[in-house]
DNA sequence: GTCTATAGTGCGATAGAC
DNA sequence: GTCTATCGCACTATAGAC
């Protein structure tokens, strides 16, 4: 992070972040299959959280809710990360390609919930839908999260879920 | 594609590629920025389609309402390509650099959406929340046509679409 | 159209942990 | 004796500068 923010992400050779932490280039590519990746490990363990908690949600949730439990068992993660959370943010909006690999760990994550919530029963096109939609108010929430001041996640979750309901409410 | 699914992806050059065109390597990164950009062009097309639907819609639309007027535009261009769009998910569905690249212009695609929203004078979370989720039933009801065999692009939207409301009905 | 930096791979050797 | 982390080195294709 420190070598991309001072000379900027394109400019910063995969050997000098191995110079940097004192390894080689081929170790670091033990570490991160990709250049991209070292800038999104930490998306494999939002994902394995979301789906112990999708998985432990009570067997009468209904999908969406299920999937609320998901996203709620997250929010912890985003306290006192804020400052962080940014300065990784103005990395990823400066470069395509790694707004590709974030929207990849997204769907990688809706992915994943759809299977979990087959696994409790429910069908297909719902799963997937019911995944994409929790995502998308995943999205949402992060947004407003890592822009805005608030610094408070758990209620821009609460509030993106809601404005999905009015939003569907509203078309009917 | 004949190359992609004689030898796969990765195995063929770009070389091997303009050669069969009976073009040079260089004119190939002319009209593609990317090895991978030859297989998606054809999401810029949907893209803007989408965007002049969005846009055409009554102003009375719901936002919601907006945005399927905006996906229904677009059902007419899968008509008559269910070969060839199973022949390309393959080579995609084979590849993690090219679902990459698919999810990347689903999110160009959301992100545009929403933006035609804000113009209808649709305020965030809102616009891009209801881009998200016409993305979403987007992506189901193309999954259910291309691994399907019914061929009906417009019928699986709006059974997608019906899916959704159900979903978040029953959440309420 | 040419030239080149750099990402990324394959394979083999080494060394410590348990 | 197996497993895991590191390094070294040769090599290719992509992609971008000129």
């Amino acid at each position: 992070m420190d070598l991309f923010v001072e000379r900027g992400y394109d400019q910063t050779t995969v050997a000098e972040i191995a110079e940097r932490a004192g390894l080689t280039e081929r170790t670091f590519f033990r570490h991160f299959s990709d250049k991209r990746e070292v800038l999104f490990q930490g998306g494999e363990i939002l994902q394995e959280a979301m789906v112990q908690a999708l998985a432990a949600a009570p067997a009468t949730a209904t999908p969406l809710g299920a999937v609320r439990a998901a996203l709620d068992a997250v929010t912890q993660f985003f306290d006192g990360r804020h400052d962080r959370a940014r300065l990784r943010q103005g990395v990823i909006d400066a470069h395509s390609e790694l707004q590709e690999r974030e929207v990849a760990k997204m769907a990688k994550i809706a992915l994943a919930l759809a299977e979990g919530l087959r696994e409790r029963g429910v069908a297909d096109p719902d799963a997937r839908l019911a995944a994409d939609a929790g995502v998308a108010v995943f999205r949402s929430a992060f947004a407003q999260w890592v822009y805005g001041d608030s610094g408070d996640m758990s209620k821009s979750m609460e509030e993106c879920f809601c404005a999905l309901e009015e939003l569907v409410e509203q078309g009917r």
